[in-house]
RNA sequence: AGAUCCGUAGCUCAGCCUGGUUAGAGCACUACACUGAUAAUGUAGGGGUCAGCAGUUCAAAUCUGCUCGGGUCUACCA
């Protein structure tokens, strides 16, 4: 223990944080802090794993932010608090990453560089940027476990993926099927949403669109239609954006609950008679409303003017399986009953006809309504973006220019005049709308069947919503808006990448597919592996036979080849899984679940997790494979409470980018201005699900205004402790046996405790910072330290001051534990600072102590309301003396305070002492008494009036603003007052009204809300002596300060006499001597040398001598 | 295109859930004061169409609807 708090000579908090960090690496604080709760409840908290593949940036450091406090909070709430770091190591932005590096693209994998070696590459890049994070992490102060993290690419991790994959199997969750998927035939490979959402892939483009005419087979359940049109002629019209799906078409879809109608026309472009159906919603865009019921005799070809005519009504219902002829026969489909009128809730009125042209093969939606009528599906579209040899005239025509042909001439209008020549066509327009493009080769992507690997989450989806809504979501929006539209409406989890570097699937299938097996761990594996040798016999998995697979990843998971039970060779289905997937199920795989550590989940202390947070965008990502494989795996949530911040924005708003040049380096952030100044800034200035704009003039003002402000109290309090050498070692004084300011401060601390305590257990560190910070300035700095200077550097050493002592002791030791949380460098600093030498925690980093607990014997609000009253009538009486001009310096004689009640004035009574001396007047008169020495005013309470009154609000209102000094005399007496509005009787209440006393005639008054202050200002002769007095004392102390001399030297003191300042020199010879620390303090009519001063406006010499 | 959040002083944000009549704070700006916390502090001042429109109500920043602008997510769908 040192006997002397540390004095500093100003505050550096960059170098604060690295001798700090210093600290916690020298003593393990980190560790430590999780140790020192072994046995304690566990605290479960999951670390979302960043890629190490890419450089972190600011926004980085909020979300860690967030958690770190988290984490600290509940350490320090008697938690414990373990997190394990981790590493999200598969995924296409790492292969990207490699391709970039290497100088290669995806084909030339397999031919210009071996699986084996990229992969390679990819286990080497991917934590390229491991010792950036690290070094941020550390610098940033975010503690977590990076000595033993997860690693994704891990065998251990991958075989726990590999057991929760055989979990999914064998309750029947995974299954193979054809989807529909973004597909790019100019780079022959598909696309997963990840590479269609980079930036630039949806252009605005214009197709030819067209309105096709498909031609209705009279049947019994169409034969309404063809009796009302009274012709053999019937059409369906639907509108298509990509002509080039037409002769793939198979159905056509209406919404069950549309109205559609059947309309009789003529075809602008063959000028013959048509009936076509449309959904009414839609006439308007084909049909102007000049032509209804025109005539269609005097029609001539060219008119603008078409005319048309409706025949009949009905709902899309209606419409469902009536048969259609093909409109471009070129082939049908092997399978199914196609050329049908179906139904489909994705059908809108918004554009088209109402009428959707669906050809499964190429849209998500058509192949599901397809399914679902099972009309078939029909590929006409070859992989390389071209027509199969089966489409006729087309047969072998790209469908968009994808072999860059500068002859290439646009199917899309082939057809769609081929549809004109055969009157199928209704209407044919460019149209601009945008498209997603392949990011690589930057040309359209198409919807295409695939083959791919899914987990059908939707049989879950009840149980998934249900247990959302256990789930604490921060902001509560997110989890009932976007999670939970999500979630209802939820597609199955397509698991497939075609991909090199990620967790293989462990599925392995005989070459017709009658066969499967699902494997669940590196034993099972290796058991099939020998299986397999021994009964395929020959060199099969000779390689692994000895030592058993040492890498799940491609290619060597590739090369092994399993037995089936009726003994046919079983080959691993190429696919990767969706590295989604990896994360999600981080809460079992980081501990290598089932396989190791099973106790410790299945009694629930590293599952479910109590807390997570990430940013909003994960909320479709992580959020939910979590979620979505916690209910899947153990019918359970994966998480309790989830916060999700909102991004980082630069100071005008836009978004960070590196494209713009306005990204944050959190580096040197943090090195111009410390971690602590950062992180509060953070957290303080916007909730954290709030978009912050992020500007670094706000940092430098949490610098100043609150670490500035804390730490110059807590110099004030070093130098006069160590002046006084108090540390801590008297008993505390209890309470009641300190002065008013003091259990003032100590109670609104406590109130602040609570406060912060249940803000943070709340998740709102937002709303705790700024109580902290309206805490320390308002209260601790401005009001407490400001009005007790005095008594830390006057008198003797004793129970008066070591209250005053153990008081702010207390507040900064208190605050320090409060933020420590969110800023934990300045903290420990201060902390330690402190406890070095008062010793009264044991622990030796502010991390490992207990948070405050608020003590609510201590706090007393009437004590912290006179205490607001006191405030306000200072401020009021510093205005009152502002406008008239008298400086503080100079006593008055009095101030006037109308009090309505008893309880108020003995409120005022009790800080009487504190107002007096913080705005220099002798004496409070406190007015009780009305009699017309008050002038009032009255104001309606519309809160309770006007829930009375209702529509007679106004005028009642505009009655009580009439009242005369009389009226409010009479409600004062009586309790009521009966007024007669509109002929009718209306009483009132006193508690109807607000009466305020406005003003004190003859006085200088101010008012603050129904407060009001009335200032003596005269100034006697002994008031301006007593000025005097006071205005030569501040001379003096300051050349005492310009002179250098010590807080304690004693002086002597000669004045050249100034008439007007004589009386006070004489009269208050005394009170300026002690002062002044002066032994001596004489009068001279003449003064040699000294220090020229000026008190009001006249000046003179002083000469002041330091005793030796 | 849909969902969702946001829009209050020059800037950053409270207030909105639960409607009540002069809409607040900090920063910045201006002036003054203070000077044993001093690169601190106090007081005063200017600064607002509460994005817009409509509705509900005696009363709307606050509730409802629509519009506009910005962000995010999802989708790209005929």
């Amino acid at each position: 223990m040192s006997s002397k708090y540390q004095e500093y000579n100003q505050l550096n908090l960059p170098q604060i944080e690295k001798d700090i960090l210093q600290q916690w690496e020298l003593h393990q604080a980190f560790e430590k802090s999780v140790e020192v709760r072994d046995g304690a409840t566990p605290f479960v908290f999951y670390e979302g794993p960043p890629s190490a593949n890419g450089l972190p940036g600011i926004h980085h450091v909020i979300s860690r932010t967030l958690k770190d406090l988290v984490c600290r909070y509940k350490t320090m709430k008697g938690f414990q608090v373990k997190r394990k770091g981790g590493w999200d190591t598969h995924g296409l932005p790492v292969e990207l990453g490699v391709e970039k590096t290497l100088g290669i693209t995806k084909e030339d994998i397999g031919k210009k560089i071996s699986v084996a070696d990229y992969n390679e590459t990819c286990r080497k890049e991917v934590l390229k940027y491991k010792d950036k994070w690290d070094d941020l992490t550390r610098k940033m102060g975010y503690w977590v476990d990076l000595k033993d993290p997860y690693i994704t690419f891990d065998n251990k991790y991958i075989e726990s993926l590999w057991w929760s994959l055989q979990t999914l199997y064998k309750k029947g969750l995974l299954y193979k099927s054809v989807s529909i998927q973004p597909y790019s035939p100019a780079a022959g490979t598909g696309l997963s949403s990840h590479e269609l959402n980079q930036p630039g892939t949806y252009k605005d483009v214009k197709d030819t669109t067209v309105v096709a005419m498909f031609k209705a087979k009279n049947a019994a359940n169409s034969k309404f239609l063809f009796d009302a049109a009274g012709s053999e002629e019937v059409f369906f019209l639907a509108w298509t954006t990509t002509p080039w799906t037409l002769p793939s078409n198979l159905g056509l879809t209406v919404g069950a609950n549309i109205q559609y109608v059947l309309v009789s026309t003529l075809n602008q472009y063959t000028h013959l008679p048509v009936n076509v159906v449309m959904a009414k919603d839609l006439l308007g865009k084909y049909l102007k409303a000049e032509g209804e019921n025109a005539d269609f005799a005097a029609y001539q070809e060219g008119d603008k003017v078409i005319p048309w005519k409706i025949l009949a009504s009905f709902k899309g219902s209606q419409l469902e399986n009536i048969r259609y002829e093909q409109l471009l026969p070129y082939t049908q489909p092997e399978e199914g009953d196609p050329f049908r009128v179906i139904i489909g809730d994705f059908v809108t009125t918004e554009d088209g006809t109402g009428i959707v042209h669906t050809a499964p093969a190429f849209g998500a939606d058509d192949n599901r309504v397809g399914k679902k009528y099972g009309i078939g599906i029909l590929t006409l579209v070859d992989r390389e973006g071209k027509f199969t040899d089966n489409v006729g005239e087309f047969s072998g025509r790209y469908v968009k220019n994808y072999k860059d042909d500068p002859d290439y001439k646009d199917v899309d209008v082939d057809i769609a005049v081929k549809l004109k020549k055969e009157n199928r066509a209704f209407k044919v327009e460019k149209y601009e709308h945008t498209y997603p493009h392949c990011w690589r080769t930057d040309k359209p992507v198409l919807y295409y069947p695939l083959d791919a690997w899914f987990i059908k989450t939707t049989a879950l989806k009840d149980r998934m919503v249900e247990l959302n809504k256990t789930i604490n979501w921060k902001p509560a929006f997110t989890g009932t808006g976007r999670f939970g539209n999500w979630l209802e409406n939820m597609v199955d989890w397509n698991l497939s990448r075609s991909r090199y570097w990620g967790t293989p699937l462990p599925i392995w299938r005989t070459e017709d597919g009658s066969e499967e097996i699902c494997i669940g761990s590196i034993e099972e594996l290796n058991t099939e592996i020998r299986k397999a040798n021994e009964v395929l016999g020959g060199d099969v998995n000779k390689s692994y036979l000895h030592e058993g697979i040492l890498d799940l990843h491609k290619p060597y998971v590739d090369d092994i080849v399993l037995v089936s039970p009726s003994g046919k060779p079983m080959r691993r289905e190429p696919d990767l899984i969706d590295v989604w997937f990896d994360s999600g199920a981080m809460p079992y795989a980081q501990w290598h679940y089932p396989f190791e550590n099973k106790e410790l989940l299945d009694k629930g202390e590293a599952f479910p997790a109590d807390f997570i947070a990430e940013g909003v965008d994960q909320t479709r990502g992580w959020f939910y494979t979590l979620h979505a494989l916690g209910v899947m795996l153990f019918d359970n949530v994966a998480y309790k409470t989830v916060v999700s911040n909102g991004l980082v924005l630069d100071k005008n708003g836009q978004k960070m980018s590196k494209r713009l040049g306005n990204v944050v380096n959190p580096f040197e952030t943090i090195d111009q201005y410390g971690a602590d100044a950062t992180r509060w800034y953070l957290i303080t200035n916007a909730s954290p699900w709030d978009s912050l704009k992020f500007d670094v003039k706000g940092i430098g003002e949490a610098q100043r205004k609150l670490f500035g402000t804390l730490y110059n109290t807590y110099n004030f309090f070093a130098m006069y402790s160590n002046l006084d050498k108090f540390t801590f070692s008297e008993a505390y004084i209890p309470l009641q046996e300190r002065p008013e300011i003091d259990r003032w401060i100590i109670s609104v601390l406590n109130s602040l405790i609570r406060d912060v305590t249940s803000y943070f257990d709340d998740y709102e560190p937002t709303q705790a910072g700024r109580a902290i910070e309206s805490f320390v300035d308002e209260h601790l700095s401005n009001w407490y330290v400001r009005l007790c200077r005095r008594r830390f550097w006057k008198g003797d050493y004793g129970h008066d001051k070591i209250s005053a002592y153990q008081t702010l002791y207390e507040c900064l030791e208190k605050i320090t534990q409060l933020m420590a949380p969110v800023s934990p460098f300045f903290t420990d600093w201060m902390f330690n600072n402190l406890n070095r030498v008062s010793g009264r925690l044991e622990a030796k980093s502010i991390h490992h102590t207990d948070f405050p607990v608020s003590d609510s014997a201590a706090i007393d609000s009437d004590l912290e309301e006179r205490m607001q009253l006191a405030q306000d009538i200072s401020s009021l009486v510093l205005s009152l003396r502002k406008k008239v001009n008298i400086k503080v310096r100079q006593p008055l004689q009095k101030i006037l305070i109308p009090v309505p009640n008893n309880h108020m004035k003995e409120q005022l009574e009790k800080v009487e002492d504190l107002i007096k001396s913080e705005v220099n007047v002798k004496g409070i008169d406190y007015l009780t008494e009305t009699g017309g020495f008050i002038k009032k005013k009255i104001k309606p309470n519309f809160k309770s009036l006007g829930s009375k009154m209702g529509a007679k609000m106004k005028t009642v209102a505009a009655f009580i603003g009439a009242f005369t000094d009389t009226d409010i005399a009479t409600i004062e007496r009586d309790g009521h007052f009966n007024l007669a509005v509109d002929g009718e009787q209306l009483q009132i209440q006193l508690s109807d009204v607000e009466i305020i006393s406005e003003d004190i005639p003859g006085w200088t008054v101010a008012n603050k809300g129904a407060l009001t202050v009335a200032l003596d200002i005269t100034i006697t002769d002994q008031l301006q002596d007593e000025g005097n007095a006071r205005e030569l004392v501040n001379r003096i102390q300051k050349i005492r300060k310009d002179s250098g001399f010590e807080l304690t030297d004693r002086i002597d003191v000669t004045v050249e006499s100034v008439d007007s300042l004589k009386s006070a020199i004489i009269n208050y010879n005394n009170y300026i001597c002690t002062e002044i620390l002066a032994d001596s303090l004489d009068l001279v009519e003449q003064l040699q040398g000294g220090t020229e001063i000026e008190v009001n406006d006249l000046k003179f010499n002083v000469l002041v001598n330091k005793k030796s």
